[in-house]
DNA sequence: CCTATAATTCGTTAAATGGCGAAATATGAG
DNA sequence: CTCATATTTCGCCATTTAACGAATTATAGG
């Protein structure tokens, strides 16, 4: 039950939403791109980054000073998968996802935002 | 998105969660019922019945002077429906959700408990 | 070694949440 | 009508949570 309630908790934000929608479309973020994306405070990201991956959603990855997120894929529990396809399916179409979508690829060709080296 | 984080902030509390899985074995349960399963005050569970009813994860019927709730089912939209899904797969096994079975199937038994005439 | 940068941890603050009891509402019984 | 009962609404309090900035840690580069 502590699993799940940690998962149903994770998932009780819109920021963390946002941040899984995100990894959704890419296969892993760094940090510096959640927060240019969800402009918020670099620490409150963290935050957010850790309860997502106390909650096994997310998996992190470090690379130099760099640190990489992704979705908890193939080696996630069945709960965790079911939760992150459920959460995909369900706010796929939302409009501030979109945005969110639309923001990333602009990231990914302004080699300005691009800070990371991605 | 507002629909979607109803449902997320709204399962994201272990008593809402018990009662959603307590009407899950049951076609339908009366308040008072829920009161006595979760030793709560009648207002903090009649206010986790009006969460609930706002995500549109539950229904509710008034009969005489009491109120009966129920899943809802098939005329559940997809997303109510995959996360009542998600949550009954995910908790079927836990030892409180099956704790709080045992006790609703004495309920069941013992008519001095059964206050609201099921 | 020293500096700059990415990320996290810590401490604080404002807002949201869950709990209760009292009061209000609605309905059945006498 | 009046009383008792089931439920909800309201007001309050304690706890949790999300946000920030400051301080800390880790790493790359000069």
């Amino acid at each position: 039950m502590l699993a799940f309630m940690n998962i149903t908790k994770a998932l009780a934000d819109e920021n963390r939403v946002r941040i899984l929608m995100a990894l959704h479309g890419e296969e892993e973020l760094c940090v510096c791109q959640l927060i240019d994306l969800l402009q918020l405070a670099p620490s409150t990201v963290s935050k957010h980054l850790f309860i997502l991956r106390n909650a096994r959603l997310v998996l992190g990855r470090k690379a130099g000073r760099w640190m990489y997120y992704r979705l908890n894929g193939a080696a996630a529990a069945g709960v965790v998968k079911e939760a992150l396809d459920w959460v995909a399916r369900s706010v796929a179409e939302d409009p501030v996802i979109h945005q969110d979508k639309a923001r990333l690829a602009a990231f990914g060709t302004d080699s300005a935002q691009t800070k990371c080296g991605v």
